[in-house]
DNA sequence: AGCTGCGGGACAATATCTGTCCACGCCATA
DNA sequence: TATGGCGTGGACAGATATTGTCCCGCAGCT
């Protein structure tokens, strides 16, 4: 990586391209096949650069152009994947990552360069990456928690399966939430346990019973047994909320969205409310992991991604040493700016 | 360095900028301090482009520019140095020297980028790497004999100078040659003991000599001592020469010359005549190394640069096994056109 | 004192880049 | 089977950079 640095000093003029070229094979990579016009509008490149450096990139055996429009070939994937490390040094992610696992002082921060609001790609790339660590840390006979939400939909959508048989359980790690079935818990530990080759229990309970019949359905054997490996939980991976957006998204009246707000509230994960500095706020009435084992967790994997998680993320970090973190760098960098401006 | 031939495939126009940016800064270490034209001249360039790329040399602190001209700084050295590898790496070096040492079986092969004969710096950075090499082979006790010629010459005015003092003898290997003092073997002998810190001796043989001349001054006291030292060498530095060149400038009468031409003669080297494939076809009449001696040699270093020493090289090379031979771009790709053509 | 070679300013000529057309092919849909 | 949408690739004028040159004032050298 020397010569990286050697070529920026001497001729940063082929970082700007090699930018640029890695961009546009990334894109077409994430949506092909794809058109000289969409592509410059999603990357905001001009029409008719990006019309150029297609044409190099072509002659160079990296991408495909038929009548549909662009492909990328073996070669380009594989230079992509060479790419990508160069790409991350050049935006400085090492260093970023460095930094933001001293601040938040948790085991592993893993940064993906972008934003992944503004592009569904860096979203698509942080699952590929949850889905690498995952299967480095993940351990025969362990029991794994899953929560939902459209991150961790989008983790288990982008997990490269393998052929590698696990024994291993992932199990929801709480009742409740979401009308879309593909974001649901319940779906996701699904298609983990597909793409890990492991298996997986449901847990259904309806969002905002009462007291009485909350007492009433743990009795149900499913539940009860359900609610036992999530006891013995080894594992967790979970999204990070904003505390506002998850508690109207849990159609929460407003007197409550505000009251959690006004005391504090920034961040939500399974289920529980948090400020900024981990204090929990509330918990949402229903079944699964409770705070306490959750901070006994050895190992913790959080996906959240977008500059505005940054509070959340930082409230969450401060519950758990052992949580690996894998954000993006919209994100990190708004971490460092807050902590930045609160000292 | 997959990562310069990664960049290479997805901006080759970085690679032209670097290489540009490269010789400008080595051509002004070599020439400082130099104005922008005699730059431009030296290196074919177009004034302006040179005038460019050096304003920006000069924004990225690797020189500095007076009334004088431009002069490289501290940082632009350090810069250069580490330029040196990927240059090399660029102009494919690394292969060729594989390639050549498998083709010429020797036991090492060093080649410098560009031309010695265009290039005076080509020549300064022969000595430079034949300098390094010697360093590291060179043992206490050594006697290590030394030829004469310009190559030569260059290689003692480029030696790196430490602080080690080795015990160490340098010798001319052979009587004769030279009517300047600089390019003799006994001034080369002399500058390399005082660089590498060790001692030298003298062998003062006119060229010319009568048969009975010679035996004559063998008698002498000290010339059998250096003549001892010869026969009890352990290492050889010396350059290799075109058998037409060197018996010219050996003002040998011409149909003496015609002779060795017409029986295949294209070597020289300590004296020895040779053809192309290593038969030996006259011997200058002096004192010095034998052929035989010179074949069981452990330690052989060759310098020689430039495309129309090819054949010579290919020699030389022929004679002894363990020879390191320290050479030209221009020089090796001849020795592989050559090669190939004959097969 | 006169000459040479230096950097740097200036500027017209030229090449390259940029933005925007359009023609035409293929797909999906009606 | 017509049609609208999206694709490529060709074309080209206007905007921008690059390039080749010349000149100026200055300092060192002889």
């Amino acid at each position: 990586m020397e010569v990286l640095d050697l070529i920026k000093t001497i001729a940063p003029e082929a970082i700007k391209i090699l930018e640029e070229r890695y961009l546009i094979l990334r894109t077409i990579l994430y949506n092909q096949p794809i058109g000289r016009r969409s592509l410059s509008d999603i990357l905001g490149f001009k029409e008719r650069a990006v019309r150029d450096q297609v044409v190099f990139l072509r002659n160079q055996g990296l991408l495909k152009i038929d009548f549909m429009g662009m492909y990328i070939t073996d070669e380009g994937i594989k230079t992509l994947e060479s790419l990508n490390p160069i790409y991350n040094h050049i935006k400085g992610i090492p260093e970023l990552e460095v930094k933001l696992k001293k601040l938040l002082n948790i085991r592993k921060v893993s940064i993906l360069p972008g934003n992944s609001k503004d592009s569904g790609m860096v979203l698509r790339d942080m699952g590929k990456i949850t889905s690498k660590i995952i299967k480095n840390i993940i351990n025969n006979g362990d029991i794994v928690g899953i929560t939902g939400g459209s991150t961790m939909a989008a983790v288990a959508e982008e997990f490269v399966p393998d052929k590698i048989k696990r024994d291993v359980i992932f199990i929801p790690a709480r009742g409740g939430l979401g009308r879309n079935v593909e974001t649901q818990a319940n779906s996701i530990a699904a298609t983990f346990a597909k793409k890990l080759g492991g298996t997986y229990r449901l847990l259904f309970v309806p969002d905002g019973l009462e007291k009485e019949a909350l007492e009433y359905i743990i009795k149900n054997e499913d539940i009860k047994e359900s609610l036992n490996l999530i006891d013995n939980m080894d594992m967790l991976i979970f999204g990070i909320g904003r505390a506002d957006t998850m508690a109207k998204r849990r159609n929460l009246p407003p007197e409550r969205v505000e009251e959690l707000i006004s005391r504090g509230a920034v961040a939500e994960a399974f289920g529980h409310y948090f400020d900024i500095n981990g204090k929990e706020i509330w918990e949402y009435k229903t079944v699964g992991l409770s705070l306490n084992k959750f901070k006994k967790l050895n190992n913790v994997v959080a996906v959240a991604g977008g500059a505005e998680k940054a509070e959340a993320i930082i409230a969450i970090a401060t519950l758990n040493e052992n949580m690996v973190l894998i954000t993006d760098e919209a994100a990190a960098r708004k971490i460092l700016k807050l902590v930045d401006n609160a000292t």
